[in-house]
DNA sequence: TAAACAAGTTTATAATATAAACCAAATTTT
DNA sequence: AAAATTTGGTTTATATTATAAACTTGTTTA
């Protein structure tokens, strides 16, 4: 029977930040905002959850005087990545 | 930037059953709840929903007394199915 | 120094998924 | 043959989720 999928993966928006995450170093709000076209209420929450379920290190600072958010994929977001991509395959046939 | 998921066939469930559709002739509801392993409550609900959206077609008729609904994917379904796994390869990264 | 902007957060709302409760007909059990 | 159970669902209620709107705090800019 098919695998269920990780439900915190399974969500546009957030699977858009780990998408883009999973190919840098780190990403700031800014950035992520500006690659997903999310509002920053939305963007807000959901790097909240990602960041609540040890998905990405969220790393609050400043530069210069502005605030930045800095975000980062960790190990255990990677293997829920794979994982959920790989269920996801049987689902999409491939 | 990345494209809109199809709500319709971005749900567990509703991309099971046409991810099922698509390799089949066409399958009745109990297989249906068999293979994915849902209720019939939710399966009820989101069949319904792919008929509505046109992605499948459902045919309600008997087998000797026991009553049947059977799904069959529509020409609409297929290509909205591949449009959305041909959007979802840019969010895991194929 | 007041208005506009930047970078977010909090709160409210609308949509969604899901299960629980229900129903009618058929079958099985006693 | 009456009662209980099963089959094949549907309808309704609930809990979760996604999302946007409203708000906050500090910073430029006019």
């Amino acid at each position: 029977m098919l695998k269920p999928l990780d439900p915190l993966l399974h969500s546009e928006l957030r699977l858009a930040v780990i998408s883009i995450l999973i190919g840098v170093e780190a990403a700031d709000f800014v950035y992520l905002k500006e690659r997903t076209g999310a509002t920053s209420g939305n963007l807000s929450v959901q790097i909240d959850k990602l960041s609540k379920a040890g998905y990405i290190e969220v790393e609050k600072g400043f530069v210069g005087r502005k605030p930045r958010t800095l975000c980062k994929i960790t190990e255990i977001g990677r293997a829920a990545f794979k994982e959920y991509v790989e269920a996801l395959k049987d689902y999409i046939n491939m």
